[in-house]
DNA sequence: CGTGTTTTTGCACACCTATGCAAAGACGAT
DNA sequence: ATCGTCTTTGCATAGGTGTGCAAAAACACG
């Protein structure tokens, strides 16, 4: 294994200065003619500049620190596939982190720290709450974040998510006019403002419309609990479920159909919410309100890197609507569609 | 925003040199004296070693590439949660990159290129192919690299894989003693080392068995593709399939039992290979064997900080066994639990 | 050709840490 | 007290790039 190319060795090559092949490759201005011959004499030597001691003298890695929590929900995968394609666009690169899904304080604080120290550009924290200290943290060290599905009541982080209370009201919305009598709710965990939102808007639609519900149970955005909150809200009745994301919402099913053997749309309909692929299989059918990653994964990351050029922009907490996706699990008034 | 504080900062502080510092943060030795007094500043500072100038001359990164193509089968956000936790404990870090499914060649090296750019101190491949040609280059550089779910028949890359040939021969053996009368098989894309391998010892069983299947499409690993497979075989009169992957059984069983109001296990026995989480739910109860993605995990990792610590060693190609998992989308023979 | 203006170029230094080397110090044995 | 051994410490430099500054070159214009 021998030593690296440098960029002394090309200038040497082409018979120039080594501030002038720097110049070359990171696009200042030099003359057409060194140019060419640095070009030609890189390439001759497989020469690439030194990303490592690029960033120490900028300060700027282009790198994202992506934060996310758990995979197991269909929709992360697919925001961490957007994310990395995107970012590869614009340059970046990503450096992914897990947290458990019970992150403590403890475990987000080390990971941002590990952030920190690898001098990062920017970080994306999907799903994943931010504690006022770390975010001033951040901001100290200049380093932007936004939050993705996720939002700071307080605190003034920038944050893209989708329109959740607007989607909960459609919900209720939607299962009033089919004429559900005793509609429940398994909610998102609620110790997320995501779960909070949709579960509020919800609630507000039924309220305003004269309807009680069946009840709410936090179904904590686990496959257990959802199926356990769902039982007990069926027991009391329930004829209606919305369910606080379609990963809760295949569970809900799967327990209606198999355990409690009743039929979805016909005994109970069910809606979920983000409209993952799995949504439109055969075997799910789901009606869902759909989260568009596509679009909440471009706004975020505008967002991130408007901050990273320009640190003084007023952050901004976006919210990006969603239509009802109308599928089979959930009856559909007489007159639509 | 201030200035980094740097080990200089933190020595004048500690009334030492730089060295001081850097030996302490670094675990060269030192006297206890000159290290309690060099914590103590650096903790008033908020000291923290710069990572890039750290790796800048040791030639070290602590980072570790990781290629992924197709996070839509939820085998490998498994892998990637499992594979971050994995590195994090090791004390690296993922930089990860996503190609898309239909990778060519120029995509790959691209992706290897900004890896090497990066230097990272190893890659790992997920459901990819790596040329020679690359391989070779890595090895120039000095970058391990292993191969995580594919194999690579001529070279001698690195790799991990889970014991494709053995897991299609248990699944014949199984269909076989189900008395299965047409057996068919929607493979893994014959493109991939993964795909041949299951399919092989598949056939190889059902020979050697005086079986003669019911035929054999490639399913490309997509659900369409393995739907519309399904459903030529079903028509040539299969009442049994293997299926390369559970992602595209679960399609399989849907097109199944959704268009062609058929009863799985009743009409069609399924068979699928992975045992991802989803196989365990009440709507699919898939039968399928079991890759062992932790273990997988975990020996990738092994083989990668192995090189990673004594480049000479030697590479090699480990398989790991799984069981076949007995669950409700296939007929189980008689006498077998 | 002379002068003023713009572009190009090279020098030298900064970024921040790790490490080889030699000097200094600590320590035990005689 | 002397010598030898082992540990600790500071000095100086390397690692590869970007960039401010001043000198040089190129150019425009009268």
């Amino acid at each position: 294994m021998t030593r690296r190319t440098t960029s002394f060795d090309v200038a040497a090559k082409a018979g120039v200065s080594q501030s002038a092949v720097s110049r070359v490759f990171s696009g200042a201005s030099a003359s057409k003619d060194t140019v060419t011959k640095v070009r030609a004499a890189a390439k001759e030597l497989g020469y690439r500049p030194n990303v490592l001691a690029r960033s120490l003298i900028t300060g700027r890695s282009r790198i994202i620190g992506l934060v996310v929590a758990y995979l197991g929900n269909p929709f992360y995968p697919d925001a961490l596939e957007r994310f990395s394609r995107v970012l590869q666009e614009e340059g970046y690169h990503t450096l992914v982190f897990t947290v458990p899904e019970s992150a403590g304080e403890d475990d987000i604080t080390r990971v941002v720290q590990q952030m920190l120290d690898h001098q990062v550009d920017g970080m994306i924290l999907a799903s994943v709450g931010l504690s006022d200290a770390l975010a001033a943290r951040c901001e100290g060290a200049g380093i932007p974040v936004v939050l993705f599905n996720r939002g700071q009541s307080g605190s003034d982080l920038a944050q893209v998510t989708s329109a959740n209370k607007t989607g909960g009201r459609k919900v209720a919305e939607f299962l009033l006019a089919g004429d559900h009598k005793k509609i429940g709710h398994v909610s998102g965990w609620q110790g997320s403002s995501t779960g909070r939102d949709r579960t509020e808007g919800f609630l507000e639609m039924l309220e305003a419309a004269g309807h009680e519900p069946a009840g709410v149970e936090d179904g904590r955005y686990t496959h257990a609990d959802a199926a356990q909150a769902a039982d007990k809200l069926i027991i009391n009745g329930a004829d209606a479920l919305f369910v606080g994301n379609d990963h809760m919402a295949f569970a809900v099913m799967d327990h209606v159909r198999f355990t409690l053997k009743l039929q979805v749309p016909g005994d109970v309909s069910v809606v979920g919410y983000d409209d993952v692929t799995m949504a439109s299989w055969a075997g799910y059918n789901l009606t869902t309100v759909r989260q568009p990653v596509g679009r909440m994964v471009r706004a975020t990351v505008d967002a991130l890197i408007t901050h990273i050029e320009n640190p003084d922009a007023p952050t901004s907490a976006k919210e990006i609507d969603g239509p009802l996706i109308l599928r089979g699990s959930a009856r559909i008034p007489k007159g639509l569609a």
